[in-house]
DNA sequence: AGCATCATGTAGCGATTGCTACAAGATCGT
DNA sequence: ACGATCTTGTAGCAATCGCTACATGATGCT
């Protein structure tokens, strides 16, 4: 009679449960029967927590913000990189692993929605946004003469190529790093 | 007598309404019967052209990367620019102009189901960056040493920056392109 | 103990979804 | 003129949508 303690069924212990039935399965398509059935709860009680589908997604964003923030601390470590290019190909070689395909499924649709305004979209993808940014900047070299441009810099870069990894265009994206780095530092692996 | 002439409704007189409606509105949540009113059919009349939804925005999407290849040569001049970054500034001034909000915002959904294997998604979004990349070969300076690199990199550059635009980020990606830009060019402005 | 608040299940409502069966014009080849 | 094919309207079906009314158990305060 050890196992199955009985939790509390409230925000905080679903939204662990809702976020991996988004990751697996998009925000677009979220419904709330399927996702009470993967939470292990009902429409109904969805609703009395969250108080509307909307809200719900908010609130899930906002969760999934601060998981990818701990995601991001907790998977890469927080050493310096020799170089700009050396700091682009780890974030790279990171976000394009397979263990992180599902959450850059689910980053497009947040981005699509931020871009169309609705509701919760655009402070959570802000958010990530930032986080990332600041890890950056942690990463940049020791003597880099501006850390804070070259954190954006290196953000605009890899975002642009994980887009276009995205639509199948990786192959463009490596060649376009390859002869933009040439003039700063080595090109990413 | 003169104006409502009864044209003949196939595919070729649907998409170009079918398009006007999801620009507006979004391709998540177009269902038939709003995309027939505003083409000014019937969902069943959908149904007999198409013959099922998924093949209709597989149809939708082909046409609307047409158009975009069409839009990007009439709406810019194809002359050269003088530098990498004017071309950079140019096509982020276009890109980011009130006209092409609704693209834009449309742009991000494609990417989104693209990246998810949506049907009729991947190979839509991959033509429009094609023909983006072409036209940007086309801009590369007269004398740049690597105008084949260059134009992947200033379209990585572009996508990058374009993303973070998108999820109000604007100001982080000029900083890194100013940054980013000081070894290689002016920076856009 | 009794009462009040919280938590949850059951059932259902009206709207919308993609799609189809059926029938009736419309058009056209012969 | 006649039959065949193309085009279109009407009506509806089963499924799903977000959400709610109602009732009932659970919990806790006094």
């Amino acid at each position: 009679m050890a196992a199955s303690r009985k939790l509390p069924m409230n925000k905080h212990n679903l939204l662990p449960l809702l976020a991996q039935h988004v990751l697996a399965h998009g925000l677009g398509g979220a419904s709330l029967r399927p996702l009470a059935k993967a939470s292990g709860t009902s429409d109904r009680m969805l609703v009395y927590h969250f108080g509307t589908k909307e809200a719900l997604i908010a609130d899930l964003l906002g969760y999934l913000a601060g998981a990818y923030a701990a995601a991001l601390d907790a998977a890469m470590g927080s050493e310096r990189a020799a170089t700009r290019g050396q700091a682009l190909a780890r974030i790279l070689r990171h976000a394009r692993s397979e263990a992180m395909r599902p959450f850059m499924q689910l980053w497009w649709e947040i981005v699509a929605g931020a871009a169309r305004g609705l509701p919760g979209y655009a402070p959570a993808a802000h958010a990530m946004m930032a986080d990332l940014l600041a890890w950056l900047e942690g990463q940049m070299p020791e003597g880099d003469p501006d850390p804070a441009g070259g954190a954006r810099y290196l953000l605009t870069l890899i975002e642009g190529t994980l887009m276009l990894a995205a639509i199948g265009h990786a192959d463009t994206a490596q060649a376009g790093l390859r002869a933009g780095l040439l003039a700063g530092g080595p090109a990413p692996s």
